[in-house]
DNA sequence: ATGCCGACAGGATGTCGA
């Protein structure tokens, strides 16, 4: 089974050239992030017409994210437990048959939390705590699970162009790295770190002050597998290409391809 | 030191992203 994460940045402004990836890579599962669409206007239908069922939980203007799934999901749980009176749609999780058992699959999109030393940085802390909870509660039920998306946390230095660039920055305190820490140190594997050891290898590129040119990336897109997801893991790919396409979203998408 | 670029809402330009 192939699945996918991706960063679209507004599924609407990107319906083209998600299509036109969706055709060439044809994940079987797709998590996006970012569609800045609501639920009723999310073009679920261009998707439908590729074969894809969609379990969307949006909102107007920022955040949002979907699941799409070419076997139709169960157990669609569109938020993440905990913070109550958070309203921003950052999580959606379902459960998707494979040839051999289910897999369940959540679409994270983690704060950004920026600038540092505010309330947005305690709310991305704060955010990160409730998916360390959940995820462990998720890990308990001992079946191959996939955690997904962009989780706003650079994990390395190794893991972005210029580690001194990012000091200041919320994607790469101390804070946010132990927070990501903490949650693979549960018994999560990271997907990509576990087919590949390279250095500087990015899921994301800034528009300004080319960026991509340069190749000033960082990797905060991330696929953390349970122990029984991580025994299936066949590989792990960061498909870099496509941000050099035109009208491209800042971030690529990243896959593995799991035997279930 | 700051903006750079891009999407959005709304109808100019401020907010947000990372």
């Amino acid at each position: 089974m192939k699945i996918a994460t991706w960063n679209v940045n507004s599924v609407k402004a990107r319906l083209e050239t998600v299509v036109q990836w969706l055709k060439e890579a044809e994940p079987d599962v797709v998590c996006f992030q970012e569609i800045k669409s609501t639920d009723e206007t999310f073009p679920a239908e261009a998707f439908e017409a590729l074969g894809y069922n969609c379990a969307v939980h949006g909102q107007k203007t920022y955040n949002g994210v979907a699941i799409l799934s070419k076997r139709p999901m169960e157990d669609v749980t569109p938020r993440l437990p905990g913070g109550d009176g958070d309203d921003h749609a950052r999580y959606i999780e379902a459960v998707v048959p494979g040839d051999h058992g289910v897999v369940r699959v959540a679409s994270i999109y983690a704060p950004n939390g920026n600038p540092i030393g505010t309330d947005k940085f305690k709310y991305k802390l704060a955010w990160l705590e409730r998916l360390e909870k959940h995820a462990r509660e998720l890990l308990a039920l001992e079946e191959p699970l996939v955690l997904m998306g962009d989780i706003n946390v650079i994990p390395t230095p190794d893991d972005c162009y210029d580690p001194k660039a990012w000091m200041n920055d919320a994607l790469f305190q101390p804070e946010s790295r132990a927070a990501l820490r903490r949650i693979e140190f549960l018994g999560l594997t990271d997907a990509f770190r576990a087919c590949s050891a390279e250095p500087q290898q990015y899921t994301f590129w800034d528009y300004q002050a080319g960026a991509w040119q340069k190749d000033h990336g960082i990797r905060i897109d991330h696929i953390l597998l349970s122990p029984q997801a991580a025994d299936r893991l066949k590989t792990c790919v960061i498909d870099k290409h496509v941000r050099g396409r035109e009208k491209p979203s800042d971030h690529v998408p990243v896959w593995c391809e799991l035997a279930v």
